[in-house]
DNA sequence: TCTGGGGTCCTAGGACCC
DNA sequence: TCTGGGGTCCTAGGACCC
C-alpha cells in the first residue's frame, strides 16, 4: 500500500434530527417516526402518564419529510419525500414537528467533542463535517508501522466523544480525500467506521451507484443511465474524451476524475457567507390580483425577517433578488444590484419592488423568497453621501404592486 | 399525493470599458 | 466600412447539497 498524503474523515451524524427525538421521546426507540411538517402537533401527555402523538394518516396541506427514523425508512419514508406520499406508505408512523433550536445545540455539541479530538474541521451544515486527521497524533505517528491501526482508532476516539457528548451515534469515512470520505462514510451505516484507500476504489467504489457521487444528482445520473452508465466503475472505463463530448469541459473532466477517485479539494476551516435569505411557501396558492395586499404583507415580513438576520449577522448586501414559484412549480428570480450596502428592511423592500416590477403574474403563486448578496462586513459600510442614498428611489405606487 | 427552506457554484449572454 | 480581444459586472436560470 503506497502511502496517502493527507488522511480525510467525513462523519455524519446517524438521521440526526430523529435521533434528537428520541433523545426527548426515548419511548419512541424502535418506532416509524417521521420529522417534518410546519404545523405538526407536537406529542401532549395525558393525565394517565401516556404519551399522545400526531400519526403521518392525519395530516393534511403541504410540506416534506425532514428526516426519518430506520424504522420508517424502512416502510419506504425518507428525506425530502412529500407527507401526503408519505402517509399513503406508512399512515401509522408518529409524526413530530421540527424543533430547528434543539438540533443546533447538539450540532455545537458533536462539533465540539470532535474538537477536542481533532481540531481542524470543515461545517458542511448542521449534521456533517469533514475533518483533515493527518496531523492529529494518532494518526500522524501511526505513519510508517501502522497507519491503517492509527486511523481507525483515532476514529473510534472521535465516536466516543460525540456519544458521550450528545448520546448519539455517527458514521465516519477516511480515505485519503473528501470525496472518498464522503462516499466511505455511508458504507457502514448507522455507527459505523470505513477506511479506504485508493486501493480499495475498484472493489469499494466501482461497483456503487453513480449517485453515491456527491456532485452527481438526479439529473445526471438520469443522463448517465440513459447513456448506459450505471456504476461509478461504468464511468471509470468511459473514455475520458467522450465523457467531455456529452457533458461538457468542466463536468467531464470531473466525472473522470470523481470515478477514479480523485480529489485535492482542501477542508477549509472558515468561510464567509455569500448570501443570506428567507423564503415561504403558502399553504394555498395565492393570487397577485385577489390576494395582493395579503402577498404584500408577506413580502413585508420576509424583508423584516432578512434584514434582522442580516444584523445579528452584522453583514450588509448590495445584490437583492426575488424568488417567486408559480403553480405548475415554475419558479423566477429577479436581481437588483444597489450602488451601496443596504440591510434596512425598508432598503431590501424597495430593491424588492424593483425586482417585482419585472415579473409577469399571470399565475396563482405558491412561494415567495427575498435574498441578498454581494455581501460585506456591516463594520465596512461607511455612511452614504445624502445624494446617493437618495438615490434609487422609484415612485410609491411602484412598491404596491401586490 | 406533488415537490420545504437554507445555501453554493456554474453557465451564458449582454453591457461596458480599455 | 468593417471589425479586435480581454476583463469585469450584472442578470437569469439551473443543478446540486444538507
Amino acid at each position: 500500500m503506497h502511502q496517502p498524503e493527507r488522511w480525510i474523515a467525513h462523519l455524519d451524524m446517524d438521521a440526526f434530527y430523529a435521533s434528537v427525538e428520541l433523545l426527548r421521546y426515548p419511548q419512541l426507540k424502535g418506532e416509524a417516526v417521521v420529522i417534518g411538517g410546519r404545523r405538526a402537533d407536537a406529542p401532549q401527555q395525558l393525565e394517565d402518564g401516556s404519551w399522545k402523538y400526531s400519526k403521518l394518516r392525519d395530516y393534511t396541506g403541504r410540506g416534506v419529510v425532514t428526516t426519518s427514523t430506520y424504522a420508517a425508512r424502512d416502510l419506504g419514508v425518507f428525506s425530502a419525500m412529500g407527507l401526503m406520499k408519505a402517509a399513503l406508505r406508512a399512515p401509522d408512523a408518529i409524526l413530530l414537528p421540527a424543533d430547528f433550536d434543539s438540533y443546533r445545540k447538539y450540532s455545537r455539541l458533536f462539533k465540539a467533542a470532535v474538537a477536542e479530538v481533532a481540531p481542524v474541521i470543515e461545517d458542511r451544515g448542521i449534521d456533517e463535517i469533514y475533518i483533515d486527521l493527518t496531523d492529529v497524533p494518532g494518526v500522524r505517528d501511526a505513519v510508517g508501522h501502522d497507519p491503517l491501526g492509527g486511523v481507525k482508532a483515532v476514529a473510534r476516539e472521535i465516536k466516543n466523544s460525540v456519544g458521550r457528548a450528545t448520546g448519539l451515534t455517527c458514521s465516519i469515512g477516511v480515505t485519503p480525500n473528501k470525496l472518498l470520505s464522503k462516499i466511505a462514510s455511508e458504507l457502514d451505516k448507522p455507527d459505523g467506521i470505513s477506511v479506504l484507500t485508493l486501493d480499495d476504489i475498484p472493489a469499494r467504489v466501482w461497483p456503487l451507484g453513480v449517485r453515491k457521487i456527491n456532485g452527481i444528482g438526479p439529473k445526471a445520473s438520469e443522463k448517465l443511465i440513459k447513456l448506459g452508465i450505471e456504476t461509478v466503475g461504468d464511468i471509470a472505463a468511459a473514455d475520458p474524451r467522450w465523457l467531455i463530448e456529452q457533458f461538457g469541459d468542466s463536468y467531464g473532466h470531473w466525472l473522470h476524475n470523481a470515478s477514479h477517485g480523485r480529489d485535492s479539494r482542501p477542508v477549509v476551516t472558515h468561510s464567509e457567507p455569500v448570501s443570506i435569505s428567507r423564503e415561504t411557501t403558502f399553504e394555498r396558492d395565492l393570487s397577485a390580483v385577489h390576494d395582493r395586499l395579503l402577498l404584500g404583507q408577506i413580502m413585508d415580513e420576509l424583508c423584516e425577517s432578512l434584514s434582522r438576520d442580516l444584523a445579528r449577522k452584522r453583514y450588509a448586501g448590495k445584490t437583492v433578488g426575488i424568488k417567486l414559484r408559480f403553480e405548475g412549480f415554475v419558479t423566477v428570480t429577479r436581481d437588483q444590484t444597489v450602488k451601496l450596502p443596504i440591510s434596512s428592511a425598508a432598503d431590501i423592500r424597495r430593491a424588492v419592488g424593483l425586482c417585482l416590477k419585472r415579473v409577469r403574474f399571470d399565475k396563482r403563486l405558491r412561494l415567495m423568497g427575498v435574498r441578498i448578496g454581494n455581501l460585506v462586513h456591516a463594520s465596512e459600510v461607511q455612511a452614504a453621501p445624502a445624494a446617493a442614498r437618495a438615490e434609487p428611489l422609484p415612485a410609491p405606487d411602484n412598491l404596491s404592486l401586490f
